[in-house]
DNA sequence: GTGGTCTAGACCACC
DNA sequence: GTGGTCTAGACCACG
């Protein structure tokens, strides 16, 4: 699929796979419409447990990302593609300040943190560049 | 004392305190030898029990940043501030990482990103002055 | 199980723990990859609290002894056997050397010493050939 | 004076102190009726907290090696000798009982251990005959 | 079911 | 007063 579960990650893995769809959603990975995996399909996948599949899917309805199509599985329901591209700026805006308070509160150098910083971007840029190579997005 | 617990930080609270106590150590606010809070003071500051400091300051102990002074309490080994600045990048590092893996993965706009990254460096800026003017490093 | 609790013993109960798990793995008692006893069934047959089961197989997670499988247990890590086959000869010395020490300097008749000391050598050889006769090792 | 403290030993400090003042009578390297140090005296020399000394010489009362001299001190009592030599043996024994039952337990090669008590025993040797070369007892 | 974390409250040895 | 240990009981995430 599309994505990775990070187990050294802090975040409850359900929260990761929350996450992920949303962002799948926001990027047009996923279209309005589009049947996303079965639970057991991405449990594989991932190498999880499908329950926690299950919950995750489950929030996603109540957050009406994602809506059953009856006999089939879950889809992506109409308007998500919207509301999730809002969230997310949402989401890693309040990763970003919870990250970035505790490393204000280290009293790093100011230099070194930006370059920190700066690495990071680039090396997202890079991954960007090396994927809009493959096909346009 | 010198920082304050989030309770809504996923990261343990035990682990914020680690943390905060060797960043304390890698900023000089602890000084090597310098003797630190007692478990009971520093757990009614930050209203969390004892013995979760008690887990804290044991896991610095381990890990060579206190150093035990018999039935006196704990303080600053030597040699913990330079380790403790080291770690510092690492920890920073790391989180750094996670965030902005997750922000590659949504596919957010890069201009965008940068975007909230500058406004929170400037944010710990204007703190960073802040302090400053009230005594200098 | 295979150990108990000594609780006259000054050694902290989770350290006995830590001891024993270590001797079990050494002793290939516990082989590498099994999953060892969950913390509250360990709990409930030593008759101490879980918490304190959970601090023990902490320390051995810290140790490189144990490695948790998610969602199932902690098993014996890869390498453990070795590793604890060499901690038991430190951690048995290091006991010699302070018990001996002491007697040393209590001016005691060395014949008298060495008299003790051939009686519990003794006492475990009859323990381990009763022990043979039951399974080869 | 005739001792040392052992930090690191899980013996309480004021019973190391018990036990090396009894050894140290059973020895006659205090004479009854001789003037032990006081508590500030050996509390400074051994680095520990008066208070511990204390302690250690209340339980000797208690247990008859010493006695008051008004207005001077703690001496060795009448016939604590011939006590603290028989008592000498049973504190060694315990301990070498916990020292290899534990051992026992530990599954290690019988050869290995053997190795293990000659080496201390040749060392005790050792220091016997550099003592005896120094005074005889 | 599993381990991980936190709280509350207790006792101990040592200073 | 200090830290060290243990118990009891609770909630959470994950399988």
């Amino acid at each position: 699929m599309f994505f990775r579960i990070d187990f050294n990650n802090r975040l409850a893995i359900y929260d990761q796979v929350v996450r992920q769809i949303k962002f799948a959603v926001a990027g047009a990975i996923l279209a309005e419409g589009e049947l996303i995996p079965s639970v057991r399909e991405l449990a594989r996948e991932l190498r999880i447990n499908p329950n926690t599949v299950v919950r995750a899917y489950r929030q996603l309805q109540d957050g009406g990302v994602l809506t059953p199509v009856r006999g089939t599985g879950l889809a992506v329901a109409t308007g998500a593609a919207k509301q999730c591209r809002s969230e997310r700026v949402e989401l890693i805006h309040a990763q970003m300040e919870q990250v970035f308070t505790e490393a204000g509160q280290s009293g790093i150098d100011l230099g070194k943190l930006r370059a920190l910083v700066e690495q990071q971007l680039a090396a997202i840029e890079a991954k960007e560049k090396h994927h809009d190579s493959r096909h346009s997005t």
